[in-house]
Order: C-alpha cells, then structure tokens, then sequence
DNA sequence: GCCGACGGTCACAATCGCGTCACATGCCCG
DNA sequence: CGGGCATGTGACGCGATTGTGACCGTCGGC
C-alpha cells in the first residue's frame, strides 16, 4: 500500500493528529500558513479547515493548488456548517470535496482510507488480501475467497483494523481507538457485540473461525 | 482512456478550469492570443469564445489552424447567440463545431467526453467497458449486455461517471461536481434521487443492483 | 402558445446501524 | 467443586440516514 500525505489544519489537526501514530501508514505533516511545510513524495490528501485561527480555509486551499508540490492534492475542505454558499466558494477556491462538521472521525477515517486506496488513476486502487481475504478500501467492501462478504460499516472497519494487523493481540481499547470512536465514550463490552457480529458475518461466508478471543486480554485475527 | 488536450479562451476557461483538475484525465492547457501556449502531444481539442478581449474568436481558429501543432485539432466556437451567419463565418474559419452559450457545463463537458471518446485516431478508447456494462461517450448511449439503456441525460452522466470511477465509494459532493452541477447550488439529498432513478433503469435492464449506498459517506459502482 | 419531458426539491415513511442491557454460558482458580 | 469474573448473544429502542412518490418550475419542440 502506497504512502499518502495527509495534512491537517486547526481542530482537525488536534483531532486526528494524535490518531495518525505507530502502525497507521501515512507519511503525516502539518501545514500552517507560514509555518514548516513539510512536504514529501507521492499522492497527498488535504484536510483543511474552514475557519483557522490566522488564515482562512480557502486561502489554504488556494495556496495548495498553486504550490507545485502540491498542486495535484486531492483537498477536503470541513465546514463548520451546512452552507450551501461556502460550498461552492470552496469549490471554486480548489477543493475537490467537503464534508461538514462537527467532524465524526470514524468517517474521515474511512475517507482517508479511501482515497488512499483510490488514489491517482482509478484501477490502481491497491488492495489489502490476507489469505482468502480482501479488503477493499476504496470501495469499503471485504471479500472472502471472492464472494462480497455482508458487512455494517463497523464491521468493515473492525475487520480493515484486523486486517492491517493480523496475528497480534488486539485490546479492546485498541479496537475502539481504531475505529475513531470516542464520543460518547464506548463500552469496553461493546466491542464484544462486534466480534460477534464479525464472526457471524465471516461464518456465514465461509470464512470458519478468524477471530480468536484472548480471555482477558482482547482479540486476534488469526490468518493461518 | 487516453488523455485528450484541451484548451479553453476566455470566460470558457474561467468557468471550465477550476473543473478540470484532479482525477479527470485531461491534460489541460490555456490559450491565450498572444500568451502562453502550453501545447502537449496527443489529440487536442479547442473550445474558442466568439468573443475576447483582444482577439476574435475567428482570428483564433484561423490560428489554431495555422499552427502545425495544432492544424488538427477539433475545435468548437462558442457563440454569443444562435446566429446563422456567424456559424457559417466560423466554420469557414476552420472551426469543426460550434456551441451555443451561455454555457452549461454539463453539456460541455457531455461534448468534451464525446470529442475524448471519438477523437482523432481511431481505436482510441471509443467505449468504456465494464462487465455488462458498455458506456458510449461518444453516442451519449449506455448499454447492458448489448442492450441500450433507457437512461435520462442526468442519469447516463451520472453512469458515466460511476463507470470511470468504479468500486471507488464517490460521495455526494463528487457527483454533483462531475455532472458539471453548480448554478443553483444541488442540494446534495437530490442525488439521493438521482440514484434512486439511474438503479429503477438499471433494474429496468436486468443489471441487478449495481449501485450500494455506503451510509454516511456516499455510492459506489460495483463492477462484480 | 401548448404540451410533454426532464430535473430539482420536499416531506414522509421505512429502514438501518448501533450502543446497551440482560441473561446464558464458559472458563479459571482456589 | 464452587464462586466469580469474562465472554457470547438475542432483544430492544433511539436516531440518523435514505428511498421514493408527488409536486412543480423550466425548457424545448411542434
């Protein structure tokens, strides 16, 4: 899988700054109007923030579009609301996409991981397999030996985590932290209905016993 | 599918090239009277403004004509109104077609891809395929399995670009962007229905379900 | 100028997703 | 062998999201 650069503004920098750590793939940078602007190889996804404390987010997203480096950047732009105005001015500005806050970091999750799967000329779009598994990132859809399996959102983003660390022990907190939920904050028992979920939908496809309970401790994906 | 240049004048270009960027597949250019001409290889069309600044748009064609660079590029003039004359001008001119403004995006970029899908050499990407699925760009005509699809303009646009961009999840915002939508401003649940008509003529067709709603985020072309 | 096709919006209903609870079952350790 | 904690799972209910029929304005053709 293909390293992207993400870069995040004002709030969402503090929201997911502390997210993007360890195992996660990306090659990760701040930007700031004037400040360091670290910028490396490769496909880069934007996610900027309307409102910044010194420069205003269309500003960002014009600088971006006119900076060579990062001309090609695919650019999120997260309004604080749903204005229809700010919209098109932020379209208009370069961004290629909005989404409107208060952000749900579960889904700029699954649309970084989108776009880093999607990124750059479609057919490209890399997969994650692991054994009869596949993981379709930019299509949010897994399969087993092919067949689509029949997955909720949770479920998918619960079996991408797996996937991304197969054969380690995963705690609960871990499985809640990766899924970006946080608020209100979740049951550690909860995580126990997703596994269950999980190997429903993965017996019914065929895939037998994956996930293998570590009484105590969490969870494993055993890809054998 | 292979790349296409295109040049836009005047207003044309300020409305067109904020558009052109990040995963179309056009390499893209301006072209001024006298300025910067950026020229790459390959098949080139031009859609010239009848009216600029400082140039006609008659004077344009002749030169686009004249320019070895470019004597066979397929160019379209964009005229003020429906005047008989002045088409016959611009043909004389050298111009392949012409266009009636003001523009809808929509339909200059349904001529964009048709010039794309048809242009020049022959064998160059006249269809797009994908399984059942065959997308005519250049008859504005979708077909399954051999038969035509009883798609409304909105709705083979809106194929049209699930089928460029398939198994990939495309929220809302990046629909009505690519259907060249921005004046009024979409309601973004109006894709919702959009959707709603393009699965009801998929259905119509035997396709099955082909397009899934990936809650939260968006819809996805699936290709299986 | 009339008429039909097309496309955008609305409102309402249905569905879905998911967090939690409660209870059943199982496992470890003394 | 018993107590107690850990886990599995069916059921429930709340919200949010989506599907869709209906309505209506617009545009183009006749």
């Amino acid at each position: 899988m293909q390293a992207i650069n993400i870069f995040l503004t004002g709030r969402l920098g503090e929201t997911l700054e502390d997210f993007m750590h360890g195992e996660t793939r990306y090659a990760f940078g701040s930007l700031y109007p004037d400040g360091p602007h670290r910028v490396v190889e490769g496909p880069v996804c934007a996610f900027v923030d309307w409102v910044m404390d010194d420069l205003s987010g269309l500003e960002m997203c014009r600088r971006l579009r006119a900076d060579p480096r990062t001309e090609d950047a695919h650019i999120t732009i997260v309004l604080e609301e749903d204005d229809a105005a700010d919209k098109r001015r932020a379209l208009k500005a370069g961004a290629d996409d909005y989404m409107v806050g208060p952000l749900d970091r579960t889904l700029v999750l699954d649309r970084v991981m989108a776009l880093q799967a999607g990124c750059g000329q479609p057919g490209i779009a890399e997969r994650l397999e692991l054994g009869e598994l596949t993981i379709d990132a930019a299509a949010l859809q897994a399969r087993w030996a092919g067949e689509p399996l029949d997955l909720r959102p949770n479920e998918f983003r619960l079996l991408r985590f797996f996937a991304q660390n197969p054969d380690r022990v995963l705690t609960r907190a871990d499985l809640i932290e990766a899924l970006g939920k946080q608020e209100p904050p979740i049951d550690e028992r909860t995580v126990d209905v997703w596994i269950g979920r999980l190997r429903k939908a993965l017996r019914a496809a065929g895939a037998g016993e994956r996930v293998r309970t570590v009484r105590s401790l969490g969870y494993v994906y055993d890809s054998r």
